[in-house]
Order: C-alpha cells, then sequence, then structure tokens
DNA sequence: CTTCCACCGGAACCGTGGGAAA
DNA sequence: TTTCCCACGGTTCCGGTGGAAG
C-alpha cells in the first residue's frame, strides 16, 4: 500500500528470533543426537523422549522446531506440536493447546470441557500415529502429572526444554520414574566465533548487501556473550532504526542505540505478564531489596491504599508469591517462615 | 514446661466468565 | 433466552510449626 522500498532489510522474518532458519549453523552435535533419538519414528517404533537444557539463546527452541518441522515434512504421517509452558502452563491449556495444532479444536468448546476429555480426545485423535510434543520452559508447568501421561504414552515423544538444568529434579517420584530414560542434551552458550556465523547467515538472508561492516557483526557477535538472541535482537533493532532513519546502512550509532534495549527487556518482559497484585508485589521486593514475608503484606496493603486498589487476602499474597519464585522473578531464600524474598542478583545492588 | 501467637501452606470452596446445548 | 458446564483466580478454613511469653 506504501511505495516504500526497504535500503536495508530484505526480509525482515530472517531477523526475528522465532524465525526457524533452513540450515542450523553450528550446534551438529546436538542436531545429531536429537535426530538419533527421534529417527525410531521412521519404522514406527517408540522414539526416546529428551531434556534439553541451556541458557537462553543457546537455540533450544530454534533446534527443536526445526527437527520436528523436518520430520514431519519427512513422514508426514508424524504430527508435531511446540508449547510454551510459560504460556500455557496448566494441563487443560497444554492439552487445548496441541490438539489445536493438530487441528481439533472446533470439535471441542474452549469451555465446559473437562480435562480428562481433553486427554481422550488427544488420544483418539492420534490413534496409531505418532507425534513428538515439543513442551518449552518446562519449569512452568503447573502439575507435572501430564509429563506422567505423556511419557507413558506409546507413538508419543517428549521434548522437554528448560533453561534450568534441574527442572526436571523437583518432580514426583512417579512422574520421575516415567521419565527415566529421558535423555539429557545440554546447550552450552555459543563461542564468538559461532555467534558471528549466525549473524552472519542471518544478515546474508534478512538484509541486503552491504548494510552492515564485517566490524560491526563482530563487535555485536562479541557483546552478546553466547546469546543469540541478544545478538540478534540487536542486529534487527539496529537494522529497523536504519531503515526508518538514514536508510543508508547500519551506523555504528544504530548498534550502540540498540544495546541497552535489547538488554533491559529480558526482565521487563516478564513482568508485563503479571497482574496488577503480581506487579506491585513484585515492586514491593524489587524496592526493598530483601524483605521477610511477614513484613511484606503490610507494604502491600500500603501500596494497594496508594493505587486504589482492593487489597487481596493474605493467602493470596502468598500464592503470588509462589507464581513470582516459579517466574524466577524473585529469589526465594529458606523455607516457611524464614523465607527471605529478593530480586535477581542484578537488581540486588538498587533500593532505598 | 506449657500456652499462646503469628505465620505458612494444603485443601476445599466460591464466584465469575464464557461457550454449548436446550 | 435460560441453563448447564468447567477452568481459574481468589477466599476461607484449618492443621502444623517454632519462637516468645507465662
Amino acid at each position: 500500500m506504501y511505495e516504500f522500498e526497504n535500503k536495508i532489510i530484505k526480509d525482515g522474518r530472517v531477523l526475528k528470533e522465532q524465525f526457524i532458519p533452513s540450515r542450523i549453523v553450528h550446534r551438529d552435535g546436538q542436531l545429531k543426537v536429537i535426530r538419533d533419538n527421534l529417527r525410531p519414528l521412521l519404522k514406527r517404533q517408540q522414539p526416546r523422549s529428551m531434556f534439553i537444557h541451556g541458557s537462553p539463546g543457546t537455540g533450544k527452541t530454534c533446534i527443536s522446531k526445526y527437527v520436528t518441522e523436518e520430520l514431519s515434512a519427512h513422514v508426514s504421517s508424524v504430527l508435531h506440536c511446540y508449547v510454551n509452558c510459560w504460556l500455557y502452563p496448566s494441563t487443560f491449556k497444554i492439552l487445548f493447546s496441541i490438539l489445536q495444532e493438530f487441528g481439533v479444536s472446533m470439535s471441542i468448546h474452549r469451555k465446559g470441557t473437562p480435562t480428562d476429555e481433553l486427554f481422550d480426545i488427544f488420544r483418539k485423535r492420534l490413534q496409531d500415529r505418532q507425534c513428538v510434543i515439543v513442551l518449552d520452559e518446562v519449569d512452568q508447568l503447573e502439575d507435572d502429572k501430564i509429563l506422567y501421561d505423556l511419557a507413558r504414552m506409546e507413538n508419543v515423544g517428549l521434548m522437554l526444554i528448560s533453561n534450568d538444568e534441574h527442572a526436571l529434579g523437583g518432580v514426583d517420584p512417579r512422574v520421575r520414574s516415567s521419565l527415566a530414560s529421558v535423555d539429557t542434551i545440554h546447550f552450552p552458550p555459543y563461542s564468538f566465533e559461532e555467534i558471528r556465523d549466525i549473524l552472519r547467515d542471518r544478515a546474508e538472508w534478512g538484509l541486503l548487501p552491504g548494510v552492515v561492516a564485517k566490524a560491526q557483526v563482530d563487535w555485536i557477535a562479541r557483546v552478546s556473550s553466547g546469546d543469540a538472541r541478544i545478538a540478534l535482537n540487536v542486529l534487527r533493532l539496529a537494522a529497523e532504526a536504519a531503515e526508518n532513519k538514514d536508510r543508508e546502512g547500519i551506523s555504528d550509532e544504530h548498534i550502540r542505540a540498540a544495546l541497552p534495549k535489547v538488554h533491559v527487556s529480558e526482565k521487563e518482559k516478564a513482568t508485563e505478564r503479571l497482574n496488577e497484585h503480581q506487579r506491585m508485589i513484585y515492586g514491593i521486593i524489587s524496592q526493598s531489596g530483601e524483605i521477610k514475608p511477614e513484613d511484606l503484606y503490610p507494604e502491600y496493603e500500603k501500596a494497594c491504599k496508594k493505587n486504589g486498589v482492593d487489597p487481596i487476602v493474605d493467602r493470596s499474597v502468598r500464592k503470588c508469591l509462589e507464581k513470582l519464585a516459579q517466574y524466577k522473578l524473585v529469589l526465594a531464600k529458606g523455607e516457611g517462615r524464614w523465607r527471605v524474598y529478593s530480586v535477581g542478583k542484578e537488581a540486588a545492588g538498587e533500593g532505598s
């Protein structure tokens, strides 16, 4: 609709972190292991489930999606789906979004269907077909029983992903034993050279030739400390800024401006998903640096009065704290009454 | 030592919202 | 339209616990 010829960006999608490239740069070892684990599907045999862990931006999500799509393209009878457990933490939501991806959402009503029934529908839909289910951010699961149920299903391969190496450490022993045979795969942070190669690859497909200098790519690779997500976001933001303003190539200034934006956003993004009360509680904790639960509620009530909000009861506040700790927005040290809440390390210095 | 009290957290319960069936 | 159903967030209730007071 607007006659607008891009001078910088050739294909913006390529620079987004959700983009799945047509070829994977580095990660050959992990790729092979994952393929090997899924290979039995080709012979209609049971695949081996996996637990994939590693820091943010190490390619866990990207490669899981890549492999499952590759597999389905190869063998059309194999279904696959991806669920982010932060967005869909309850058993109901997970099953619902699986069914949605399998194209059965029309036949079920979103409300009014019991969770058990969703599982039956899922089983029926599968019949003798095989599928791979990716559960990303699996540490955000509200009830780990679904892992037990899914792991015991024939024809289902699980790929459980988490930043937290010990995400499966705390699950119920019964769930634990059903996951005894999962293959644990570690994704270490990328090296400088690897990040550089990833950036070069994406720049080649996503940007027009010559708009970003080699030295600039190196710079971005160096400051992103092994996190591909950060690197790509810096490149994307810088490219977008250049496209919107100067349109003569990406300048160092564009990159410099993009850097802080990317680093701030992680925790900010997380707090956006909180409700009013959770956000107030989070605010109190981050302001006081460290706070005991008993001191927190009065503070919370004060904050409510100031904001003209009806406070929720103390028990509900404790539930909010549970949630915040699960989201890893706050750190809970100690048990029960001796617990102390604080925000993560990087904000520890601030406060009054 | 016993009693009391504040706080924690599990479990049952309730109100609400919204889609489906009657 | 009304009625029914169910997930979900919040509330109520309550038993357990350990420190403080008697």
